[in-house]
DNA sequence: ATTAGCACTCAAAAGAGGTGAGTGCTAACA
DNA sequence: TGTTAGCACTCACCTCTTTTGAGTGCTAAT
């Protein structure tokens, strides 16, 4: 059996209809609110073939039909049109961009707010990767008796900083040449890219005061562990799961918010891609219920797209929301949103990149 | 009516039954389970007076009784048994001193993820209120052409920090001669200190650039809006509350958890006092559903500590969940983690004191 | 003053129709 | 041959009723 222009039509109008009331699709409303010039016993058929094929699934007997992941995934591949922004959704982004947010948890908290207020999903977004991006500049400031302050900037301009304690009293001077030190060996490489045998090397350079090594190492292991760190997640409209019916039971809404909790495995979740222009620049990537590996989102849809910093794609921004999810309007936001970050983030940093 | 031995014999073993079973406590319950020596009629009779003294409550005729806020209120105050930390307890807290968290963020979420699993309600904790702090060093460091960083201590040692853009291009030697003219001028005052007639004498001191004293002012207006600041509030375990049944119902869970999104009412909510020790260090706060300001706090219970750092009170840490809480062991257990906050604390920063 | 006993209350659980949206199938029609 | 009207059937869900049982208040006896 294969697909014909009318089935697709009737699947597209049961995905519309479905995704606005989330009660099973009957025959009867297609035929009354879809002008589709044909009978309910006529859709009913078509109906029956669609669930044949997988695109369809019936919760009972007596009830009507409800899209499969198959179904959405046609519907997303074929059948959406494209939706129209809204007056009041520009404004919003737009009035988004002229916070002049210039602090980058700022900036992505902010971000992050306006994507789940305007698609009423939760939005996820992933802070830039930090390891992949080459040193500019590292330095040390002292900041009392016992601490000093690491502070790192790649290339595309991105800051890191961390205060660290001295594992032995150290002058400021000698604080100041080991910051030297730490520029010219590691300047131009990524995070990722300082070796054993680098840090062999400053170790040979310094003829005193190893210890002041082992916060640095510190703080570098933290920065490639980052995939555990908390802050590296940010989410924002947690409670909007509330808004589905399909989250009126306790159980799932506290299945939901639980797995919200647990930020590696969100990031985890989100950093998989499934993209519909590969590799291109401002792909969006959609993962429909069972598309995902972990079953906690087997009944859930994520959307995501990249956000750059220059040529590379720094972090993740998306929304993550029940299968039956306005996939048009919010893929069309997160386009939006994402576009908006990346200028944002060029005008924001881009004055540093390449040199 | 006064309150007899026995009437707070009745009292307290309702109260305890009810932290438990959180259904409506019967007379006959109570005469079989707790050795009063008493038939169930007299307990009724005496229940009957609880509830027309106002310490109890029926939801209706035919059920139990349920303890009022009044009833609450009485057995912490007089009733309730210390509790003896259990050597879980005691180890897992331990356990959290033993991680050596150095980085202050690293250390509260860490000691909120403890609170909350040991007490299994949610736990707050604030930032370390950092306005009130006298300023010891102030730093600004160049990060790129276009941004510097700026860094501030305080007598206590904690240090915040800042990015900021900077208006116009400077020369690096300017910041550092800004750099100590800021220093001069504002060490020894505290954030809030800092007046108009203060900015005034530094600009009167520099001679050009002033536009980058915008970027500081900025940065201390951030500093003093800190009430508003998201970060400035630390929450762990907000998911417990599913295993309690007054949040079995998903309008009452949906109510507390958009409750605890709200971080500046989170912040306002703890930082009140309603203290058994008023003024004391280690005062316990514990407030009871109707004692609670805000509306949306009615029905929960709130059990707070100060941490400290040298003398100053800095920061809070307690946990939110229903009155029907286990009010001895959620008080045992955040003694003893403020304790160790404290201790904690006082390693890392006390050397600042004084100087 | 305490308690056994009993009538009474009322939420919650269990059962019993009734309703209606929706289906699948068949037969007639264009 | 594709489409549709018609009809019997299914089944979740709603409502109404009944049953159950935990708990009470009151009274009379100890």
């Amino acid at each position: 059996m294969d697909m014909g222009e009318r089935k697709k039509k009737i699947l597209s109008s049961v995905v519309t209809e479905y995704i606005v009331s989330a009660e099973p699709v009957g025959s009867r409303n297609i035929a009354n609110k879809y002008n589709l010039g044909l009978s309910s016993a006529t859709i009913r058929n078509e109906m029956a073939d669609l669930e044949d094929m997988g695109y369809l699934e019936q919760p009972h007997t007596s009830a009507g039909r409800v899209p499969s992941d198959k179904g959405y995934r046609m519907y997303v591949n074929e059948l959406m049109n494209d939706y129209e922004l809204s007056v009041r959704d520009i404004k919003v982004i737009k009035s988004m961009m002229e916070l002049r947010l210039n602090q980058l948890d700022k900036l992505i908290t902010n971000a992050a707010k306006v994507l789940s207020e305007l698609t009423n999903y939760t939005a996820v977004f992933t802070a830039p990767e930090f390891k992949k991006g080459a040193i500019k500049t590292i330095e040390l400031v002292p900041i009392d008796e016992s601490s000093m302050l690491i502070i790192l900037v790649t290339n595309e301009g991105i800051m890191k900083n961390k205060r660290v304690m001295l594992p032995k009293s150290v002058t400021p001077e000698f604080i100041t040449k080991f910051s030297n030190l730490l520029k010219e060996k590691l300047s131009g490489l990524t995070i990722e890219e300082i070796s054993v045998g680098k840090i062999q090397e400053i170790k040979q350079a310094m003829q005193t005061n190893f210890e002041i090594l082992f916060p640095v190492l510190d703080f570098i292991t933290d920065i490639i562990d980052d995939v555990n760190k908390e802050t590296e997640v940010y989410l924002s409209g947690t409670t909007n799961i509330f808004n589905y019916p399909e989250y009126s039971d306790i159980g799932r809404a506290r299945e939901f918010l639980e797995l919200l909790d647990n930020k590696p495995v969100i990031k985890k979740a989100i950093s998989g891609n499934n993209e519909r222009r590969q590799g291109k620049k401002n792909a969006i990537s959609i993962k429909i219920g069972g598309e995902n590996e972990l079953d906690a989102l087997k009944n859930k849809s994520i959307i995501t797209a990249d956000y750059y910093i220059g040529e590379r794609a720094v972090g993740k921004l998306g929304v993550i929301g029940p299968t039956r999810m306005d996939y048009a309007k919010a893929v069309k936001r997160i386009e939006r949103i994402s576009a908006y970050m990346n200028k944002i983030l060029a005008e924001l940093y881009q004055n540093n990149k390449g040199d």
